[in-house]
RNA sequence: GCCGGUGUAGCUCAGUUGGUAGAGCAGCUGAUUUGUAAUCAGCAGGUCGGGGGUCCGAGUCCCUUCACCGGCUCCA
């Protein structure tokens, strides 16, 4: 909430005091006429002021900042002559890029998190202090900071350059901050990295160390707790726990699909051929290694060489594929098309392979071989936005069916690009309005599109907050000019098609480790790789079992018996651990009457019933996809 | 690729100052025929990631290499 200042030289302290106890022992910064200040910035009369807390996005950042200038403040106390970088507030937590000629030891971090709480015990006040550009360069050469300077240096000529300063401790800094050090009642160094200086590898490798810090002790341990939860559901823990898919020393990056993963894979496939057939898609299948000459007239060669294998057959140079679509024009261009053809749709679960650095690879969600579900659709300039909305939808309802909230982006128009300034306009306006007339808000990042045409992204969010981009359209202005693709028009002359580039799923491979950690492992009925287990009591039930197994098994279901010789308590937990839907239970009992004890992963003990009446749920939920 | 860390049985981990490898779970064998998240007993399982070095002696120390983990960068 606002409230208006009705007299020059009153704070925002004052206007926290005037709220209440609570409210002032919350406030962390002001929102002062919609920008972030201090709350011991003088106000003149008529400003607009809201105080903020840990609650809002700018508090919880200056919060953080603050933390990261303590963090700073703690190094140099421990370690004097290390210079600073840069130190903001993120997501989580905080960090502080150093230049020190030792790197820093988890030891050393125990040392400064102690010398950090000495600083917020303290509670030393915050002050603001600004200079002219030139004395500020010149401060900072005096107190040996270069990368400061190298900071300021950045800034515009007439720029006004703003410290902040606690105790003895100075540093660059836009601001705003806390009042005082004492505000951070609970912080913890997470990890060291290294990390580049302004992020780019041709620069000087300095020591980040990572933190985050809350206003009080149980949030923070509330917070570890999160990380302790999702490091429960990490795909890589729960595919070797599932027995889903491994990775081996013999190909880094390249995963093994186990029984069960390949279950599930297929699954996931065969959803998409049958949503994909049923939007008008034809699944093609094109070559893994191709030559040379076809990369160079795509511009791969030119773009992408780094990030291509090669091998040579019969003494001339052939790639492996990084992309599906040079193969998939071939395609297209191995026939003639009539505009009454258009719009061609070619679906590829196409399977390529990118060199990606070693150290980026991460359990399937970074690998160097993935199967992309790739379309290329080729249409006339009038098809295009009725073309992007049969996308989006196709987006939407594959998504919705797995459970994801998703955000769009609209990436535009960057510098060096190809391609005229009209084509441009109309392909990036085409893809505006396909969102709006679908109705999909829509964040736009401007510069952002590839160089051969704008994009649409769709981004996941997962049931634990994470997002993943994962579905993108991409209008390509290129390709049809490179390969010289045409159609035949009404007019009996040839034109040039538009192609568009998409994926849903983004990679087969990174999509199931996505799904791994969204379900924590419990898949739904549909896509479980083992749907029903069939337990029985004694070896009297065996006939039974197997008799219900192959009647799930006429039934299109996946089930297994357990027969061994084993208490059911034992084989219910492991079922259970297993993460499988559905148990049936069968004993004397159930022989008897021939009906069937069920058991639900989630509910537990359903009851007795008929095996009719199971299997008419079972289909039910399978059908629908229920979550 | 770069910075830091880790690498011991299928999995999770122990292993004193260098003295010649150990537990639980999983596996196998036997007993037990069991009613909704762990029955008991026994057995077997490791050139301590690979290579080289120091030493009378290396899982422990040094060098090198590979993989993995956390970051940087990039992206599906």
């Amino acid at each position: 909430m606002a409230f208006l200042v009705e007299k020059d030289g009153m704070t925002s302290f004052d206007v926290a005091e005037a709220l209440g106890q609570d409210i002032k022992k919350q406030a962390l910064v002001a929102n002062v006429n919609g920008e972030a200040a201090e709350l011991w910035r003088p106000l003149k009369a008529g400003d607009s002021v809201e105080i903020l807390t840990f609650e809002d996005e700018e508090g919880r950042r200056a919060f953080r900042h603050t933390a990261s200038h303590i963090l700073a403040q703690a190094v140099l106390a421990v370690r004097p002559g290390t210079k600073l970088a840069i130190g903001p507030a993120i997501d989580n937590g905080f960090y502080y890029d150093f230049d020190s000629d030792e790197p820093f030891s988890p030891a050393d971090l125990e040392v400064i998190e102690k010398e950090m709480q000495r600083i917020v015990k303290k509670n030393d006040r915050l002050e603001r202090f600004e200079m002219p550009r030139a004395e500020a360069i010149q401060y900072m050469k005096d107190r040996n900071e270069p990368y400061k300077v190298e900071l300021i240096q950045d800034l515009p000529e007439d720029a006004v350059i703003s410290f902040y300063k606690q105790g003895d401790f100075v540093d660059l800094c836009a601001g705003p901050h806390l009042p005082s050090t004492g505000k951070v009642k609970a912080l913890k160094l997470t990890q060291v990295a290294g990390a580049y200086w302004r992020g780019s590898e041709k620069n000087k490798m300095l020591q980040r160390i990572y933190g985050t810090a809350y206003p009080t002790k149980e949030a923070l341990e509330d917070h570890l707790r999160r990380i302790e939860e999702a490091k429960q559901r990490d795909h890589r823990k729960l595919g070797r726990e599932l027995d889903l898919f491994s990775l081996h020393e013999e190909g880094p990056g390249f995963p093994f699909f186990h029984p069960k993963g390949m279950v599930l894979r297929n699954q996931i496939e065969e959803y998409w051929r049958r949503i994909h057939r049923e939007r008008g898609y034809h699944e093609i299948r094109t070559p893994i290694i191709l030559s040379q000459a076809l990369w160079e007239q795509s511009g791969h060669m030119g773009h992408y060489r780094d990030n291509m294998y090669s091998t040579i057959i019969d003494d001339a140079v052939y790639a492996i594929k990084p992309m599906n679509c040079p193969g998939g024009i071939l395609v297209y261009k191995n026939a003639m098309h009539s505009y009454r053809d258009l719009p061609l749709r070619y679906a590829e679960l196409g399977l390529v392979h990118r060199h990606e650095l070693s150290g980026a690879l991460h359990g399937l969600m970074r690998v160097r071989a993935f199967t992309q579900d790739d379309a290329h659709l080729y249409m006339t300039m009038d098809q295009v936005q009725e073309e992007i909305i049969g996308v989006i939808q196709l987006d939407r309802d594959i998504y919705e069916t797995y459970g994801f909230k998703f955000t769009v982006e609209l990436s535009t128009r960057p510098e060096n690009s190809m391609g005229s300034d009209e084509d441009w306009e109309a392909a990036t306006e085409a893809l505006r309005q396909a969102l709006l007339t679908v109705g999909m808000p829509f964040k736009i990042n401007e510069g952002d599109g590839a160089f051969y045409g704008p994009k649409i992204d769709f981004h996941l969010e997962d049931s634990i907050g994470h997002t993943w981009q994962c579905g993108t359209i991409q209008l390509d202005f290129q390709m049809p000019e490179r390969f010289e693709l045409t159609y035949i028009g009404q007019d009996g002359k040839e034109h040039r098609p538009v192609m568009i580039h998409r994926t849903v799923l983004g990679s087969m491979e990174r999509f199931i480790g996505i799904l791994i950690e969204h379900f924590a492992g419990a898949f739904p009925p549909w896509l479980s790789p083992v749907q029903v287990k069939i337990l029985t009591i004694t070896e009297r039930g065996d006939a039974r079992a197997k008799q219900i197994a192959k009647t799930l098994f006429d039934g299109d279901f996946r089930a297994e018996c357990d027969l061994r010789n084993e208490k059911v308590g034992f084989k219910i937990r492991e079922a259970q651990m297993e993460k499988v839907p559905y148990m049936i239970v069968i004993g004397d009992k159930e022989i008897e009457n021939g009906t069937i004890a069920v058991r639900s992963r989630k509910e537990g003990d359903l009851g007795v019933m008929p095996l009719e009446a199971f299997i008419e749920k079972l289909s039910e939920e399978v059908r629908t996809r229920a979550r």
